[in-house]
DNA sequence: TGAATTTCGTTGGTGTACTGACGATACAGC
DNA sequence: GCTGTATCGTCAGTACACCAACGAAATTCA
């Protein structure tokens, strides 16, 4: 009987919040492109021409992830993939003509989405609730990199 | 450049706190037993001789999720699996007597992980953000089955 | 009692998401 | 110039997490 109440476990409650997310981005904004897949378009939307590794620097993803989101999105020939002239490592991505116009189309589901999902709370817990958010997850992020501690004598 | 700024985006910033979570797990609680294994292990302790699909509604896992957890958990011998006699589409779960001690061990990591993971939030934040989160979450997956329109007329 | 329906677990398919290792390319210092 | 090092993308391996479809077992009800 030594057993834990998970609902106060914030990673527990993470993971059942994407969870919920997952389920609405399903029903609400599209079965074909994922989330993840969004933020990707819309990173390259941004700024046209990011590398991969960059771009997941943008929207959080290991590079491993980033290519196969890539590949998706290639396939279904929503970005082009170029290597890079002036650089043989790098891959350059940019959204196509059908790209953007997906993005577009997303871009106003995804709104109506996150007003069904936040509609459980008040305009100000609303805002509370991405902050706090944002906080943990930078923080818990800024654990992985510790900032290098300056002018260490080498 | 209709490009759209995902930290306002409670999905996407769901997503990033879980990975935040799962990176924090992986170096202060355990490399071997992941946050989900955990999960189902703990309604075991809780409640021994649950069926997979009870542990799954518990822990908030689809069938599929929770028969492969089980099966990885019943590789190192820290839950049995055995047909209910009374009724055989049933199988019954319950902790082996490592599965017992790894929990009790993974409970005292799990605690001092969480003090970390929201540290960067003042206690009086924490209790509102640990509110907050369960409480869409839960909204959420309230869409997915929803009630039942008692008496709709067939 | 016997047939239709429901429920449970499994399987196959897709899509994140991480680590670790590897080849190719670029760059740094000598 | 040449060698060692760092960086980028890929690949293999593991682990969620979902849906749809299926067989076996149980239940409903005609």
């Amino acid at each position: 009987m030594a057993a834990v109440d998970l609902s106060t476990h914030p990673g527990h409650l993470a993971r059942r919040l994407q969870q919920a997310h997952y389920l609405l981005w399903n029903t609400m904004v599209s079965e074909e492109i994922t989330s993840p897949q969004f933020a990707v378009l819309n990173a390259l939307v941004a700024e046209p021409g990011l590398d991969q590794r960059t771009v997941g620097e943008r929207v959080g993803l290991d590079r491993s992830t980033v290519a196969e989101v890539v590949s998706r999105l290639g396939r279904r020939d929503l970005i082009d993939k170029v290597r890079d002239p002036e650089d043989g490592r790098r891959s350059l991505l940019r959204p196509t003509d059908d790209g953007m116009r997906a993005h577009r189309r997303l871009t106003v589901r995804t709104a109506r989405m996150n007003q069904v999902f936040l509609a459980p709370l008040s305009a100000g817990e609303q805002s509370v609730f991405l902050d706090l958010i944002q906080r943990v997850a930078d923080a818990a992020e800024g654990l992985r990199n510790p900032v290098e501690p300056l002018a260490s004598p080498r």
